[in-house]
DNA sequence: TGTTCATATCAAAAAAACTTGATATAATTT
DNA sequence: AAATTATATCAAGTTTTTTTGATATGAACA
């Protein structure tokens, strides 16, 4: 895979909302899968295999603690690609509102 | 569409090789469609549909010059989550190959 | 060691995204 | 106004992703 590849990985690992809400919500400290369970309201099943997909693209990392496992961010430009996102989002909202008004 | 939704909607747009190709190949400067078509070795159909689906995230905006149309980057901030993105795909990629050797 | 708890994996069904080829539109040129 | 050029749209077929439910794994504890 090379470095465009990963890139466009990296995003679109990132691109799907059960997996964005999962790494915001990792945002400032590492949590247990069952921690997110309660907070992502989706199959436990199914938030396994988003996280595998988010490890897979390099964003999470994960370790097991006794009978649980923990995932945090990999890298702290991580928390920048999804800051500079939720700004761009966020204007990208405010000028659309304001040209309908 | 929520803030988070649009945030998703953005990196997922971004998440595919072509339109990842098709940005950064807007990076310095607009180019015409044309110009798009040379560069990126796929039907025109597609490339165009490609294109919508960024200027619909807010990535690129266009405008008609005579027969052509310009697209653009909309906005700084896409370029860094771009420049952010390819550094965080570089150092992984970096960090796996050491891990081999 | 057998049971329980937390998480992962698998396979199938369902949904979404991508590609293709044909056709449409809109500006320009003849 | 007809023909040409550049780009957009559409519908169908194909591929990929997502979801679901069932089952497996692996650590801890009785």
């Amino acid at each position: 895979m090379n470095q465009i590849e990963l890139s466009a990985k990296v995003l679109k690992a990132l691109g799907h909302p059960i997996r964005y809400k999962i790494v915001k919500f990792l945002l400032d400290e590492p949590k247990c899968v069952c921690k997110l369970t309660e907070d992502v309201e989706f199959s436990q099943s199914n938030l396994s295999q988003h996280l595998k997909i988010l490890k897979e693209a390099g964003l999470l990392v994960s370790e097991r603690v006794g009978l649980n496992v923990h995932y945090r961010i990999s890298n702290e430009k991580v928390k920048s690609i999804i800051k500079l996102t939720d700004d761009f989002a966020i204007a990208h909202i405010k000028s659309i509102q304001e040209s309908i008004t």
